[in-house]
DNA sequence: TGCTTCCGCCAC
DNA sequence: AAACGTGGCGGAAGCA
């Protein structure tokens, strides 16, 4: 074959007549006597090109270079019939019929090298010699295909089941659109739900919780999780994302087994995966994930046993899942009756401020930073009324300092929070209530780096209080809740064994009276509740906690940036310590590269052996934080855990956790021995060395909780 | 139109 | 030079 770009395209000169149409025609005839090698360098060489076009287009050309793809010859000719340039238009015009064949490519090698071991399943008899092989295992791997990711909308289109001793993988098509034969979606649950169900039988998934919520829609309760390859995932590398990773399986096998693996996305485009009609390419991309989630099973075991991690993940992280799932299907009624209020009240609110705000400022966008800052700072010159230097900033703090100098501050300060409410809160959680009438927040276990859960659609972790009387507890039930008093100063106190820390802590006083008392040498009557000198100790000890420096503490305490070093020199003196742990936890970092916290849970720091100062410094507060942040993240996990036992024995549900609070659904009827009974869980699972103290609360309303005294008085 | 990034702000 | 840790989310603005 003759290559394409070694041929001429054209020797034919234009012949026009207008001026302009002859420096056009030129341009053009130039071009259309280019070989394809001197078009692609043209396309190529045009620096603003962007780099999704950039990417593509270089798969283009490699692809021609190839012989896989060529112009299509009506292209190739302009209507006239003369040769016509080769373009990026046309170029990128190729890459869908490109990616198509890629595609087709991809997926009849795959079907091609389909191993032995991998069943496809459309026959009761291959049924049941598959479902024979189980009577030997003691774990399978499970994964069910779906439409999609929506646990509430999308539905199961087939399983796939791994036999780990028998390492054989089948996938069971129940809701392909396929001329094939399949098996019968009802006939198929009602086959595997025994061996679902059955806890004795071990369970591997990768992002269990997912197969789990769509499994229990078909009325199938899964029992025995052993292994969760995508929570594994994250208590061995905890920063996969932030190295520009992701914790999805294929990303995973790719990156630690080395195996080659293509993305849904790669194979099957947009399609749902009901819409794979061919079930031989449905088998070889579906059993693979059970076969890859076992390898990737067997690897994390044998790392995290090797770094001591494998009995915190028995014990904490697998167990939770299944607190996890509770939680999110519980889920929290919405008042949408009471949203519709708020939120109208709110809008009339807002109305009138902002029509009083373009009084004040004319005609600017509120919610533009960038608007208002122009305005502020161009415009009025506000910025004299700044400390040199600083920031030109619209946050809350900026307009503050200004709010004296220009009288439509104060508002826009009421406007941004009321518009805050309404447009974060109030109004966007109605659009996120599910058919059953309720908002199921989904929990993340694995999304932080710290250990702690993450929350989202909607997050539950941040309603203020205003919003969280729009959740009420399901009829019939209420909201029993428990907040870890002081989690993470007693954890601070733990592990800096400080005696006055400690002494405070065990004989029931008040941390930050007492210590502030010993600071500041003051009478512990001048450090009662409400006084400066505590004030300032339950700030610095956050402080210490968070690594904040001088300047940020002098702003919160309202004090020059001299007082506040003062203070933290002090406070380092009189509790020693404190700033040996602190110190200790840097050595360490700097040394190894990470932290261990409570059960030798690890926050790797790669940065602490930057050389760059500030990035170090950075990783210097995160070593100190992580480990008091994610030790109260175990305590509250298996504090959960033995809860979730609680509610079964008592018939209540496991609602929610917002890092030191955890909430369960109660029968409306519960008596103060119930309430000991939740109680005690938070202060007996993960003992320090001081005791643990909680803060108990009753409501049907969220955000409305009543001490269990008053719950009690008033049902009296 | 859909995407990404930035700013700002809610929670613990 | 940078100095408060962990998150999610909404609106504006820039870009393809």
């Amino acid at each position: 074959m003759v290559p394409i770009a070694k041929l001429r395209l054209n020797i034919d000169k234009p012949t026009s007549a207008a001026p302009n149409e002859r420096v056009k025609s030129a341009v053009q005839a130039r071009k259309a006597a280019e070989t394809i090698d001197e078009a692609w360098a043209r396309i190529l060489s045009n620096d603003k090109l962007a780099a999704a076009d950039r990417r593509k287009l270089d798969e283009v050309k490699a692809a021609m270079d190839a012989g896989v793809i060529g112009r299509d010859p009506r292209d190739a000719v302009t209507k006239a019939g003369r040769p016509k340039a080769f373009s990026k238009a046309e170029a990128l015009r190729l890459y869908p019929g490109l990616l198509e064949k890629k595609r087709a490519d991809m997926l009849a090698k795959m079907v091609a090298e389909t191993p032995d071991n991998y069943w496809l399943i459309t026959t009761k008899a291959g049924l049941d010699e598959f479902l024979a092989l189980l009577a030997a295992e003691d774990e399978i791997v499970f994964d069910v295909e779906t439409t999609g990711v929506d646990i509430f909308n999308d539905y199961i289109v087939g399983h796939v089941i791994s036999a780990v001793k028998a390492d054989v993988h089948a996938y069971i098509p129940t809701k392909h659109v396929t001329e094939a034969a399949q098996l019968d979606h009802d006939y198929v649950t009602e086959r595997l739900k025994p061996y679902y169900e059955d806890g004795q039988l071990g369970k591997i998934a990768h992002n269990a919780k997912f197969d789990i919520h769509m499994l229990a829609r078909e009325g199938v309760t899964l029992r025995g999780l052993t292994w969760d390859t995508q929570v594994a995932m994250h208590v061995l590398n905890e920063n996969e994302r932030a190295q520009g990773g992701n914790y999805q399986l294929k990303s995973l096998v790719t990156k630690y087994l080395k195996i080659p693996s293509y993305t849904y996305g790669d194979l099957f485009g947009s399609k749902g995966f009901h819409e794979v009609g061919d079930l031989t390419q449905a088998l070889a991309y579906a059993a693979k994930d059970g076969d890859v989630t076992l390898k990737l099973r067997n690897f994390q075991k044998a790392h995290l046993e090797k770094i001591d991690l494998l009995s915190y993940y028995n014990e904490v992280e697998n167990p939770v899942i299944d607190v996890t799932i509770e939680m999110e299907s519980a889920g929290f009624v919405l008042d949408r009756e009471k949203a519709a209020e708020l939120g109208d009240e709110l809008r009339q609110e807002l109305d009138e401020i902002s029509a009083n705000l373009t009084e004040e400022f004319g005609d600017v966008n509120l919610n533009s930073p960038a608007q208002l800052s122009k305005l502020f700072f161009e415009e009025l010159k506000l910025d004299r009324h700044l400390p040199k230097g600083y920031k030109l900033s619209t946050d809350v703090k900026t307009l503050k300092l200004l709010a004296p100098h220009h009288s439509g501050i104060k508002l826009l300060l009421e406007y941004r929070e009321k518009s805050k409410l309404l447009g974060t809160y109030i109004d966007a959680l109605p659009s996120l209530v599910q058919a059953d009438g309720r908002v199921h927040g989904t929990f993340q276990q694995d999304g932080t780096v710290t250990g702690r859960y993450a929350s989202k659609s909607p997050n539950l972790q941040n309603q203020p209080v205003y919003a969280r009387k729009l959740f009420v507890a399901p009829p019939g039930q209420v909201i029993l809740s428990g907040d870890f008093s002081q989690q993470e100063p007693r954890f601070l106190t733990h592990f800096t064994q400080e005696p006055v820390l400690l002494d405070a802590y065990r004989s029931g006083k008040d941390l930050y009276s007492t210590a502030a008392s010993e600071l500041f040498k003051l009478p512990i009557e001048e450090c009662g509740d409400g006084s400066k000198p505590r004030k300032m100790m339950k700030t610095g000890i956050l402080a210490v906690m968070y690594g904040v420096g001088p300047k940020t503490l002098a702003e919160q305490l309202d004090i020059s940036e001299k007082e506040a070093r003062d203070f933290v020199e002090n406070f380092y003196e009189t509790y020693p310590r404190v700033k040996a742990w602190i110190d200790s936890n840097e050595q360490f970092a700097k040394k190894y590269g990470y932290v261990k916290m409570l059960y030798g849970r690890k926050r790797r720091l790669p940065e602490a052996k930057s050389r760059d100062r500030f990035v170090q410094f950075r990783a210097m507060r995160q070593a100190t934080n992580a480990i008091i942040q994610g030790s109260a993240a175990i305590q509250t996990k298996k504090t959960m855990i033995e809860l979730q036992r609680l509610c079964r024995a008592k018939g209540w549900q496991m609602a929610f956790s917002v890092h030191d609070e955890i909430g369960v659904y109660a029968n409306e009827d519960l008596t103060i021995e119930d309430v000991r009974d939740f109680e005690a869980v938070f202060l007996n699972t993960v003992k320090l060395s001081v005791p643990n103290k909680t803060d108990v609360e009753v409501s049907r309303r969220w955000g409305e909780g009543r001490s269990i005294e008053e719950w009690f008085n008033l049902l009296a």
